[in-house]
DNA sequence: AATTGTGAATCACTTCACAGCA
DNA sequence: TGCTGTGAAGTGATTCACAATT
């Protein structure tokens, strides 16, 4: 149902995005960090290491194995679960060889298997404590998000500026200020910083969220962080993702200008 | 909520474009695509692709420039730039160059030439308008967003499907129902749908939107949109963010242990 | 017969390193 | 001298295509 792939003449490309990037502070919109510094990585033991690519969509595989386990679904096959996550069969199945080998030759895998070996792999078999700092309108969407995501994601702290905020329990949590944050994340041991706050805040509250021993930091705010290497720094920038779907809107045009015949060199080359 | 952002990583689109352009002043990107020789691409005019990745710096890179405009600077170094977009200086400068050649050998780039040059790229002189699906906590975020970060992206419609909402206003404008998305969407000339509904809904709302003629869909919601080759689809998913992140911290941890003479399996054993 | 797993090829992106210019 | 612009090399990710396996 999906997916056709392209062949010669045709171009057909898909778009899987490539994401990419994302250095010591962060950077683009993507896949994140890479080594880029010396050596990098040396040699993980057991670990083949995993394209920063391929972790992504390991993310999105388990949403879908999951729903299908839901559905009473206990077996699928690559050309499947392929089209529901909206990639070629060829990318899961090298995706999914990065975990070892789980699948039967003829038959195809076993979903509860491969549930449990992504999970495995995400480090999700453990829980992640979130702190939000910026209870506005999007840090109040988080914070009621309820124990974040797929559980493993509990929000265990709340912070703002706003003294009349502050005490005020939002989700079933206080908020608290500011200031705070280094102290009650160490104490609560909070893994994951998240940054809801505008722009001018968030690298104060960068810094304190380091101070309180967050590993990782996922930035809402449009502006790049400057945090240190050990810790991972991930964005989600709005404007940027507009801008790049306004990008892809003026190509669009532009193709369909230049096949009237309009711009270009006058060298219109149709059929 | 809220998710990450990832890149399109699903649906299934294509985009090879044979681009043809490249007209001395007036050449419009396209985003890098499949040569394929072979007989078929007729243009002999070399193409001035834009790589994906790129577009997404360009953004950052703009955001940083109109910041330092703000601030009185005129010109600027690939040194200076990169440092503040949290790239190297090599990566800034090759991105740049996808523009054309605009700065000065030995003294930099002016700030102002920049800006308008990557805005023109962009396609941000020209407005986009948006529509917001879904106003619970997200869409009430985004909604209140004013007007869309940096201008030029103004939401002009709302939908939602729950019957207290309709005709409320938020953000000074009023709801209107799922039902008449196609139809609003037409009228207003919509070219952006941002999607912040429940993941049940998503695929039928993107089928709406689709139907009312937008171009490209933000999508919110953990679900893999399938949509047609000539809409551009992005998503932004909280939860494949967070368990990158999780990966990241396991993968650390697991570094750590190794370092310390364990081998595998989990184990912490230290000296 | 069907489907996985993967080496090899291809394609995309990044970084190097330096020629060219102000 | 200083800094841009870019070919070329390097690295990483995707796709192909087929042998291996049930």
């Amino acid at each position: 149902m999906v997916a056709q792939r392209g062949r010669r003449g045709g171009s057909a490309r898909q778009a899987g995005t490539p994401d990419a990037d994302n250095a010591p502070t962060a950077e683009m919109p993507t896949v994140a960090d890479a080594p880029v510094n010396g050596a990098a990585v040396a040699d993980p033991v057991r670990a083949r290491s995993i394209p920063e690519a391929a972790v992504a969509r390991l993310a999105v595989y388990l949403r879908v194995l999951s729903a299908m386990a839901e559905q009473g679904a206990t077996t699928v096959s690559s050309e499947e679960l392929s089209a529901a996550a909206g990639v070629n069969s060829a990318k899961l199945r090298k995706d999914l060889s990065y975990l070892g080998s789980y699948g039967t030759r003829g038959v195809g895998y076993e979903v509860s298997v491969l549930v449990g070996q992504i999970e495995r792999t995400l480090g999700l078999t453990r829980k992640h404590k979130v702190a939000v700092v910026g209870i506005g309108n999007l840090g109040h969407a988080l914070a009621n998000y309820g124990g974040f995501p797929g559980r493993g994601f509990p929000v265990e702290a709340l912070f703002d500026l706003d003294p009349d905020l502050i005490g005020v329990p939002v989700g079933g949590l206080p908020v608290s200020h500011l200031d705070e944050i280094p102290q009650v994340c160490a104490e609560r041991e909070i893994s994951i910083g998240v940054i809801a706050t505008p722009p001018t805040a968030a690298q104060s509250v960068c810094d304190r969220l380091v101070a309180g021993g967050v590993q990782c930091i996922l930035n809402f705010a449009p502006v790049v962080l400057q945090a240190p290497p050990h810790v991972e720094v991930r964005k989600v920038d709005l404007a940027v993702e507009l801008q790049i779907l306004s990008f892809h809107v003026a190509r669009r045009a532009d193709q369909e200008a230049s096949e009237n015949g309009v711009a270009n060199n006058g060298m219109v080359v149709r059929s």
